[in-house]
DNA sequence: TGGTCGTTGGATAT
DNA sequence: ATATCCAACGACCA
């Protein structure tokens, strides 16, 4: 189902990198005189921006390149706390504050670009087709629904910014996951990363729906509170060295994962044989977006929850196929959602029956995405497993053949998970951070014994009984 | 050092 | 709908 080529971030971004080597090799024949582009925080855009900075400084070409993908200037806020970037929501709100340019309303009037002249005869962009993405051997349906463009961003903004009561009323934690005809939030992600919105105009048009209504959400729920979310993972992501892994990064706990590839591919491919996992990846797959929550579903159930695969590798999944996915709140996220950093009671764990059956109990959004279940009856659409034969029958889908069984039993699986992630804290909290790779190593083994024990005492507690009878 | 509190869990009781 | 338990974490701040 998916290509099996895996896009990760290095192909795409040397593919970036020709580009830009390319066009320095021109700056000279063109006369350049001045360079012009947005700060950039993530690693890979540094490194690059020092290189043209370098460059430029060398040749006597003038760089301008001013802090506006964010609300805040990350360094600002880090140079504020002591040097480190604050690891919580609230006191990144506190250090932040008010944005120093709130108070001036941006133009949003586009003034006309200047005629590109003689480039003598070179091309100026060498945009890489579909299917040079590997994506060509997908249907015209399969596309993701959304249109790129400034002016796409600013039409959806306005239809957003349009309905006040909604603006005001704005509680990211109360949305529906499940809702895909009308999705419940703003949807803007996509053009936020990719520059199509600016995050300063998208907060000043929010400031002025809250000054004409009686009364709003606030942060960290509300629609500015999500906007800051963003500018949180941008400051303690640029605050931060190794952000991106787990050894060598000072905030992110040492957890023994498992290195399973079978129960990955499972999660990856949409057969972990839980409808409402396998239906938000391939909604995933076909639209490059999930709710959040939907997003926490998955995200949970691969790490910590069920499956303890390393959230490095659902990291990667979701960095090649979310359309929205950014560097720094992709990270952010998944060590959030792996209980890695950020956020620690791995007690909670979204269960991939219950959850969603709260917020859509006929299912229709698993029917809709993983039509092999359309006939299941509502009673087991999150379970189709204890559906009796007659019904899977009728159903035309037999479990196990037609729709995959559950990779893992949730109840023990997720039992199984809380013991780990408990070893896994004390030993952190034992070793005060520094866990070695040998440290990790010892821990998983001791960690199968257990497991070997537990199993040991189940099968002796089976032949007592077996004696009994 | 100890108290507070944290965007978004689940199961069960009322 | 709301309260309570489960089992109990760590960043921040006084």
């Amino acid at each position: 189902m998916f290509p099996t080529t895996l896009y990760g971030s290095q192909e795409t971004q040397s593919l970036s990198l020709m580009r830009v080597k390319k066009g320095i090799s021109h700056t000279c024949q063109w006369d350049v005189k001045k360079l012009c582009f947005e700060y950039d925080t993530d690693p890979y855009y540094q490194a690059l921006d020092t290189k043209v900075k370098d460059y430029a400084s060398i040749v006597g070409i003038e760089v301008f390149s001013p802090v506006s993908h964010t609300l805040f200037n990350p360094a600002d806020v880090i140079q504020k706390n002591g040097g480190r970037p604050p690891l919580s929501y609230q006191s990144f709100v506190k250090l932040a504050g008010q944005p120093s340019w709130a108070s001036s309303p941006l133009s949003v009037t586009i003034s006309s670009l200047p005629p590109v002249g003689d480039v003598g005869g070179c091309e100026i962009s060498e945009v890489p087709t579909i299917k040079e993405l590997g994506y060509g051997d997908i249907e015209q349906d399969e596309f993701s629904p959304f249109r790129g463009g400034e002016s796409e961003a600013l039409k959806r903004l306005k239809e957003s910014i349009n309905n006040k009561e909604w603006v005001a009323a704005f509680e990211k934690p109360k949305g529906d996951p499940s809702a895909f005809l009308k999705p419940a939030t703003t949807t803007l992600s996509p053009y936020l990363k990719f520059g199509c919105l600016s995050s300063r105009y998208f907060y000043q048009c929010l400031q002025d729906v809250y000054r004409n209504v009686k009364r709003h959400t606030s942060p960290p729920v509300s629609l500015v509170g999500q906007l800051l979310w963003r500018d949180f993972f941008y400051t303690v992501a640029f605050g931060t060295p190794n952000f991106d892994r787990m050894t060598g990064n000072r905030i992110c706990k040492q957890i023994p994962w498992n290195d399973n590839d079978e129960l990955l591919v499972a999660w990856r491919d949409a057969r972990t044989g839980y409808p409402w996992i396998d239906a938000i990846m391939i909604q995933l797959y076909k639209w490059g977006w999930m709710h959040h929550l939907a997003r926490h579903s998955v995200a949970c159930f691969l790490t910590r929850g069920d499956l303890f695969v390393h959230w490095e590798k659902g990291r990667d999944v979701f960095e090649r196929l979310l359309i929205d996915s950014d560097w720094a709140i992709n990270n952010g996220n998944w060590l959030w959602l792996s209980c890695s950093s950020f956020f620690y009671q791995y007690n909670r764990i979204y269960s991939p029956i219950s959850f969603g059956k709260k917020y859509d109990p006929n299912g229709d959004y698993i029917k809709h995405f993983l039509p092999i279940l359309k006939d299941m009856p509502k009673e087991y659409i999150y379970e189709p497993w204890t559906a009796p034969l007659s019904v899977q029958t009728k159903a035309k889908c037999i479990i196990g053949k037609d729709y995959p069984k559950p990779v893992v039993p949730h109840d023990s699986a997720s039992k199984e998970s809380r013991r780990k992630m408990a070893e896994a804290y004390s030993l952190n909290q034992k070793l005060n951070g520094k866990v070695s790779e040998e440290d990790l190593k010892k821990l998983r083994r001791k960690l199968e014994e257990d497991s070997e024990d537990t199993k040991q005492e189940v099968k002796t507690k089976r032949m007592r009984q077996k004696l009994i009878c």
